[in-house]
DNA sequence: TCTCAGGGGCGAT
DNA sequence: ATCGCCCCTGAG
């Protein structure tokens, strides 16, 4: 494998918490499958060891991925402006963004729609073990990411076998449109949302969570139920406000770096909600 | 056995 | 702008 050096990067809670679904933690090495590759990641104090199959040695690949030229602490000092993200960064050092491929991200979050994480993955899975070609790394048996035209091509019928229920219909018809249009993508956040709502089974949050996860577009992060839930219990925003109101918040308050922060408060507060609850640090009730 | 919610979107109103 | 419904799964 080849080795970097690697400072202020939280691997594991970066690949397996909420913003991708393609990696398994196998013997202290992370895996991981996309369209056309899969990546080998180790990390040992502050060295990374990394390796790209079948094209091997693809720095380039893992250096975009993994958003290696970011300043992070000048992204933490943007953020750091109460003691909700203070916590947060505390409770959940180094925790990173990932510049995932379009298409897989596009498609994977198709799939999240009112899911959860482990159902997520799953389907993920099976969707691979169903349409993605073989690949064999260290002798273990991989599967990787359907290419759209794989799952436009499929029989419903294929897709429903996911267990993705009705987004079966909508993974058909987006992968369909995605193929036939390709990746119409401007510079300008409002068009690119525009365009991608009108893909089946994308609305407001799976759109932003294109855009940051796949776009690089450091003020846009998912409002689901749990920013959601932040941004009423800890920031006190009215909880009828609705979708782009929070969403406008957000950006204000974070300026520039709401994608940043709203991943370190997600974290936060899925795994502390309860316990931030019961010491009554906030309301009781909505 | 049953309810409930999960990194929501759609269609009707 | 709001609201009921939706495939499937695991937690409680």
């Amino acid at each position: 494998m080849n080795e970097i050096e690697l400072h202020n990067y939280n691997l594991e809670k970066t690949l397996l918490g909420g913003q991708s679904f393609n990696w398994d933690l196998i013997d202290g090495t992370f895996y991981g499958f996309f369209v056309d590759k899969v990546v080998k990641l180790k990390q040992e104090e502050n060295k990374l060891y990394w390796q790209t199959y079948p094209e091997k040695d693809n720095f380039d690949f893992i250096k975009q991925y993994l958003r290696l030229g970011v300043d992070y602490n000048k992204i933490l000092t943007q953020i750091n402006k109460d003691e909700w993200v203070d916590a947060s960064i505390k409770k959940y050092p180094n925790l990173r963004i990932l510049k995932q491929d379009f298409d897989q991200t596009l498609i994977s979050y198709i799939i999240s729609a009112n899911n959860n994480i482990n159902s997520i993955r799953r389907i993920v899975r099976n969707l691979s073990r169903s349409l993605g070609k073989q690949v064999t790394v260290d002798n273990l048996t991989f599967n990787l990411f359907p290419s759209v035209e794989s799952i436009a091509q499929a029989p419903l019928e294929t897709l429903l076998e996911t267990k993705a229920g009705y987004r079966a219909r909508y993974l058909k018809d987006s992968a369909q449109k995605l193929f036939v249009e390709g990746q119409k993508l401007s510079n300008n956040e409002d068009e690119i949302i525009k365009w991608l709502l009108e893909f089946p089974g994308i609305g407001e949050k799976v759109a932003d969570a294109i855009l940051q996860y796949s776009l690089g577009f450091d003020n846009v992060t998912p409002l689901d139920v749990w920013v959601q839930r932040i941004l009423i219990d800890l920031y006190l925003v009215d909880s009828k406000a609705n979708y782009k109101k929070m969403r406008a918040w957000l950006q204000s308050y974070f300026n520039g770096y709401a994608g940043w922060a709203g991943q370190f408060l997600y974290e936060y507060y899925r795994n502390e909600y309860k316990f931030i609850k019961s010491k009554s640090l906030v309301g009781s009730d909505n």
